[in-house]
DNA sequence: TATTGATATTTCATAAATGAATATTATATT
DNA sequence: AATATAATATTCATTTATGAAATATCAATA
């Protein structure tokens, strides 16, 4: 599922009917829709053997990239790009699992620490190789200077959000 | 909610514990997940005043850009990147809202025709104005050559998936 | 022509995500 | 200090999305 030339033709068809359509804008969402769909699904499927699906699995790699395990809600909302609601969901979900614990911070009694437990820890280290495997698949069309390219490009352009 | 720096520093905390996870994949697909999801939230606010979200946005642009405004059931999910299931559901809301009509196809009767409607065709060109400005304030920081090069990366990492 | 296998769509039960409202604590202002 | 404002999390009702199974049709072939 990777052929995107219907999606031109499509776009080419909209134009004649409404010129304004601003061609290459319209194809970059279209493209970043499509990969993040197919992303989503992939990640999906690689976890689904571990008992997790993709929400779930950014969650643990945020906690994971945190230098002692353990952010707020609302932090871990950001860095997932999840709305607050949903992480609550996710995280007790995970807590009900074993992988993460809650825990009331002391300094501002509004926040709570969410923390990778030991388990949370191992499993992560489980299913990383999974991960590692699939990202490098899902980029190995581009060569390292590519990848650098078009890193800088989509910071660019998500500079352009929410301003 | 720009800000992509602590992302980076995650994914540097990550790879202390685990240097195996390759950083310039990882951080494209971050990438690529933040940006869909800023496209996402800013096109359901855009549609709402128009009664409509994001994915429904999307089947009836799928359909105007076909060139007799008419799609299968399948052509539109493999066209807005939705599952059947899901194209099922979006389609019959629509279809209750008038924007689109159901019709069973002759030569092969297992198909089915989506076609818009008068209704839908003007709705779309209703909304589109706002689209329009939407799609250049989300590309705005890049320019021209820039957008043409993104593009070309796009396409080239989104042939690596599904196969 | 039966039979088998593939394709197209929908149904259904369940899971996941959202927006709005609420409760609680912190911070700023007067 | 009292009050208003802002930030943090959660709850809840509703909407949206998923995977698996079911239904119907077509296409090939034995």
């Amino acid at each position: 599922m990777s052929d995107f030339a219907p999606t031109e033709a499509r776009l080419d068809v909209t134009r004649g009917k409404y010129p304004a359509f601003p061609r290459a804008p319209a194809i970059l969402v279209r493209l970043i829709k499509h990969l993040y769909k197919e992303i989503h699904d992939e990640a999906n499927a690689a976890m689904r053997p571990h008992g997790l699906n993709h929400p779930e699995y950014n969650i643990l790699m945020m906690l994971y990239g945190a230098p002692d395990n353990t952010l707020s809600p609302s932090e871990l909302a950001g860095a997932a790009g999840e709305k607050s609601a949903n992480v609550t969901r996710l995280t007790t979900q995970l807590c009900e699992k074993g992988y993460i614990a809650r825990a009331g911070s002391e300094d501002d009694r509004r926040k709570v620490a969410l923390s990778l437990t030991a388990e949370g820890v191992a499993l992560i280290e489980r299913f990383l190789p999974d991960i590692v495997t699939l990202l490098q698949r899902q980029t190995r069309n581009l060569s390292a200077g590519e990848q650098a390219q078009l890193e800088g490009l989509l910071k660019k352009m998500l500079v352009g959000f929410g301003e």
